[in-house]
DNA sequence: GCCCAGGAGTGTG
DNA sequence: CACACTCATGGG
């Protein structure tokens, strides 16, 4: 809302970013960093669209669609945490392991626990804030990790980074993935879950492993496959929930690559 | 009650 | 490297 009047996160994200006062910077600062508010989309889109002329027709109306940047520690736990559950349960999950450990922010709201803090959690603690088998994974991980490692890995390629990234407790494929990208900004970083896998299905015809998906897309979609990726999966969730659907099947002539 | 969840670890072929 | 099996639990 600005000045009472509902707007797109484009739109609010412009405002913020033209305002330069004084006491704005520090939410300026958050909108660019969190938000990408400094990624030019447009540009983005368009790089994508020469690399596959199929996208071209549905990009504009995600026009809106953002990756976040989100802190790198908060990323990594809760893409561990995200594995084999729903969303509503990943929420409960990161709410709770707030409560215990993260320090309070207001009556409702308390912030993410940091490492130090979370390292105290024995396995059983965290097993009572729901993780499941998780709590092992998170539990080693807080022994390995520190702010200093972490500070480390942002000098990192994306490809190094992902191999470190595959070292720690509950870190496969699709978790390194995902904090390459949303955590340490990597764009050219490809996520692979199932609702990619069936989008490439359907809109590609192919199938294979984690290795095979992820090389087809980078190669397709390039150094901004990162938002290629958010692209079809909200494309794709969307289909699965009401049947619409922004993206044709490739097949015609026209979205052939010279 | 049943099925599934924005997968990863381990063991085996 | 690729596959099968197991993992602990809440949501729909």
């Amino acid at each position: 809302m600005i000045g009472g009047r509902a707007v797109s996160l484009r739109e609010a994200s412009h405002s913020i970013v033209a305002d330069s006062r004084p006491d704005n910077d520090g939410l300026r600062d958050i909108v660019l960093t969190y938000l990408r508010a400094g990624d030019d989309i447009a540009a983005i889109q368009r790089a994508i669209s020469e690399r596959d002329r199929s996208l071209a027709p549905g990009l504009a109306s995600f026009e809106g669609l953002r990756l976040v940047k989100t802190d790198e520690w908060e990323c990594l736990v809760s893409y561990i945490l995200a594995t084999y559950a729903n969303v509503p349960r990943i929420s409960k999950m990161v709410s709770s392991l707030a409560s215990a450990y993260g320090k309070r922010i207001d009556s409702e709201f308390n912030a993410f626990p940091t490492m130090r803090r979370l390292r105290e959690a024995s396995v059983e603690d965290l097993e009572r804030c729901g993780l499941g088998y998780r709590a092992r994974y998170v539990h080693d991980l807080c022994q390995q990790v520190d702010a200093r490692r972490i500070e480390s890995m942002r000098r990192l390629g994306y490809d190094d980074l992902r191999e470190e990234l595959l070292g720690f407790p509950g870190v496969g494929n699709k978790v390194a993935d995902c904090v390459a990208l949303f955590g340490f900004g990597k764009l050219e970083s490809f996520p692979i879950d199932v609702w990619i896998e069936r989008a490439l299905a359907r809109m590609y015809g192919i199938r294979g492993s984690y290795r095979e998906l992820r090389e087809f897309a980078q190669d397709r979609f390039g150094p901004y496959a990162g938002y290629a990726q958010e692209y079809l999966y909200h494309n794709e969730r969307e289909l699965s929930r009401s049947g619409t659907c922004r993206f044709m099947r490739r097949g015609g002539s026209s979205d052939r690559i010279p």
